[in-house]
DNA sequence: AGCACGCCGACT
DNA sequence: GTCGGCGTGCTC
């Protein structure tokens, strides 16, 4: 029997000989390759009998080693044909780097050489009486000496795999009175059932903010853990937040298993594990977690499904919510995706009848949606904060209740121009400006870290006449405590939060009322309930309406939104104040007007008029080098290399963002139908791989979610 | 990692 | 012509 074997650290497949017909597909095995010990992954039978090379036989099985299902084996490589995505890429962003086979630097004698040639005979007579690795041997022995001996190769230095055993398994009680105290409205319920009865594979829960999604979802898992089925459910990584484990392990206890981001190594191989074993069913995890092997996989739920979090955009790159799509579909599972704002594209296929539409219109336990104000800041002369925004602030302190802030920009101001001669400042890397964080005295690039002390000069003509433009959360901070005496202010962002327990510890002291105001970034709109938050100021809505991206008027609904939906959230009413310098865009007038509907149509019928997604398909390709012109050039014999009539073709141009960390950027866009796209793919892989050079990155990006 | 292969410049 | 340095590609 023959197979196909993705080997550790390589690319492609090579085929291998199970002589005694003892492995399976699935199976990980040690290979001899390259004259040395390898780890190999079995992910297919080869069904050819002859080969005009060699056919080495499978060593051995990988002693402890964890099997790769043959769906997601299905998966992975749909994955590789959809994304054009490397396998091992895949595999390895699945898969706990704990339960890899480690491989060990092991020393031995070099026969070939003779005893004299040692210049320390000590390390000649240890090593010839045994075998050991190279960190056992520096611990003994002068490092520098050894180091010498493997440079003259008197001493050989191997790499062979650690084999280790799996985990014992440790079986859980099912104890499921937690769970059985949700009690859903009459609304809830129906939906719940519409959803586990349709027959259609997938469903789009339309709910508004704080409309008890989380009950419906909890309650799919409710009958998923008494029927013993399992489920997936997804959250973006800005939600899986400490209060939603909280709720969700106080309910389910350790009957779910947990998958994210700040996870170490040792607590993502104990999930894993008992995820594999079949000790859990249920998994609650981000973007990664659809890779998770759950056993008799039933349900994936996908929660705040607009969230561009679901996309990974470095390699490999693939959007979660379509994986799932496939997972279930190989699965045979069902979707759930739920969003206040689904997206446009979601919309449309629930509009078509691909998704079963569930719509939940009302808020859970009757409480009232909060009462929306727009503040035209072309009219406002005291700065960056609006009259009505800080009296109406200083209102809900003195009675007690607190107030949220977002401003989707962090540090204190995001670039600085001179007044004299007009010059920014800007990233000696990238081609954008430096922001000044006011905290550490510091310029700072958010593209590749690059931090430069702040002197009050211009680099351009030494004048100090300089302008702190485009205000961030440290500024925002510093203006509301110069403003509002007294006033308490927990700031979150990406500076202040720098890890799971700094959010955390700033969730519990605003939720512990040791602070009036909560301000901070994205990070703090998503998923967070605060009962006593009667006022979400949101500082500049329009940020990133004017991103040159189709998405960008979307995009900003979502953001107010569900940022709005952090108020009122208790017995007492919210309120929102809305700052913005485009009163009279449409996207304003339907947050206003909190009309989802209106903005769907509007954007449907630009996405039908321009073709674009869900009307079309999206390729961008990203070219990227350190030297322009080499750049430019190679993208012009690229672009004529794929170059073909049956998609449209834009480019090559210079990336909106046209230098990051030093590597100048140019992209060729690609606009199709599902179909034409299909068979434009077929062989672009190959042909970005012929044409890549040492010098040149070439990144293909399905389905973009990012254009910058 | 380590070996074959091919291209190109230096030298006989 | 030949030798060798090195960049590139392949290993089942």
């Amino acid at each position: 029997m023959y197979y196909l074997v993705q080997i550790d650290e390589n690319e492609g497949f090579y085929t291998y000989l199970d002589v005694k017909g003892q492995y399976s597909v699935g199976d990980q095995v040690i290979v001899n390759f390259c004259g040395r010990n390898k780890i190999g992954l079995l992910v297919a039978q080869d069904e050819r009998t002859e080969f005009e090379f060699e056919i080495k036989p499978i060593t051995e099985i990988a002693e402890g080693q964890v099997k790769v299902s043959e769906n997601l084996l299905k998966l992975f490589f749909w994955m590789t044909e959809y994304y054009l995505c490397s396998f091992r890429e895949i595999f390895n962003s699945s898969f706990p780097k704990n339960l890899k086979v480690k491989y060990k630097k092991t020393c031995k004698i070099n026969k070939e050489f003779e005893a004299e040639t040692f210049e320390d005979k000590e390390i000649y007579e240890y090593l010839t009486k045994k075998t050991v690795t190279y960190t056992t041997l520096t611990k003994n022995f002068n490092k520098k000496i050894i180091d010498k001996h493997i440079a003259k190769k008197n001493i050989i230095v191997l790499k062979e795999p650690i084999l280790k055993n799996k985990i014992d398994k440790k079986i859980d009680e099912k104890d499921l009175t937690e769970l059985k105290k949700i009690h859903l409205s009459s609304k809830q319920e129906e939906i719940k059932n519409k959803f586990l009865e349709t027959t259609k594979r997938f469903s789009l829960l339309k709910g508004v903010t704080g409309s008890g999604k989380t009950e419906i979802y909890l309650s799919i898992i409710k009958k998923a853990l008494e029927n013993d089925e399992g489920v997936i459910f997804l959250l973006p990584e800005i939600a899986l937040t400490p209060q939603m484990i909280d709720r969700f392990t106080k309910i389910l206890g350790d009957k779910i298993a947990i998958l994210h981001s700040k996870l170490t190594d040792i607590q993502r191989e104990e999930q894993w594990m008992s995820i594999y074993n079949g000790d859990k069913n249920v998994v609650l995890g981000v973007r990664s977690a659809i890779f998770a092997p759950v056993k008799n996989l039933k349900y994936i739920i996908l929660d705040e499904e607009h969230e561009n979090s679901y996309k990974q955009d470095t390699n490999p790159i693939y959007d979660a919510r379509y994986v799932a799509l496939k997972r279930a579909e190989i699965e045979d599972a069902k979707v759930l995706m739920g969003s206040a704002t689904p997206l446009v594209e979601s919309y449309f296929y629930a509009k078509q009848g691909v998704f079963e539409l569930l719509e939940l219109n009302e808020r859970y336990n009757n409480a009232s949606l909060p009462k929306l104000r727009l503040i035209n800041m072309k009219e406002e002369t005291e700065g960056e904060l609006s009259k009505t925004l800080l009296e109406d602030t200083a209102k809900k302190i003195r009675k007690n209740e607190q107030v949220m802030y977002l401003l989707n920009r962090k540090g204190y101001s995001t670039y600085i121009q001179c007044k004299d001669c007009g010059e920014v400042e800007v990233c000696p890397h990238c081609s954008v400006s430096l922001n000044y964080y006011k905290s550490d005295n510091k310029y700072r690039c958010n593209y590749c870290g690059y931090t430069k002390k702040f002197t009050p000069k211009c680099s351009n003509c030494q004048s100090e006449n300089l302008r702190l433009l485009g205000q961030g959360t440290e500024k925002l901070e510093d203006t509301v405590i110069q403003k509002l005496d007294g006033i308490k202010v927990l700031r979150a962002d990406g500076h202040t939060v720098k890890n799971r327990d700094s959010y955390e510890r700033i969730y519990y002291d605003f939720l512990n009322k040791k602070a009036d105001l909560l301000l901070g970034t994205q990070m703090i709109s998503k998923g967070l309930h605060f009962p006593n938050v009667t006022l979400v100021g949101i500082i500049n809505a329009d940020t990133i309406l004017h991103f040159p991206d189709f998405r960008s008027a979307e995009k900003t609904f979502q953001l107010v939104t569900q940022a709005s939906g952090r108020a009122g959230r208790g017995e007492l009413e919210g309120e929102v104040i809305i700052q913005t310098y485009n009163p009279d865009h449409y996207v304003i007038d339907k947050i206003m007007k909190e009309d989802y509907e209106g903005l769907y149509k509007i954007e449907i019928e630009n996405r039908k008029m321009l073709s674009y997604p869900p009307f079309s398909r999206i390729i961008n390709i990203v070219l990227s080098c350190e030297e322009e012109e080499h750049l430019i050039k190679k993208s012009k014999d690229f672009y004529s290399i794929i170059k073909t009539d049956t998609v449209e073709m834009y480019g090559p141009i210079p990336c909106a963002i046209s230098k990051i960390k030093n590597r100048y950027r140019y992209q060729i866009f690609v606009k199709g139908t599902r179909q034409s796209i299909k068979i434009f793919k077929k062989d672009l892989k190959e042909k970005v791989r012929k044409f890549k050079d040492k010098k040149m990155r070439i990144i293909v990006d399905v389905d973009p979610v990012n254009l910058l």
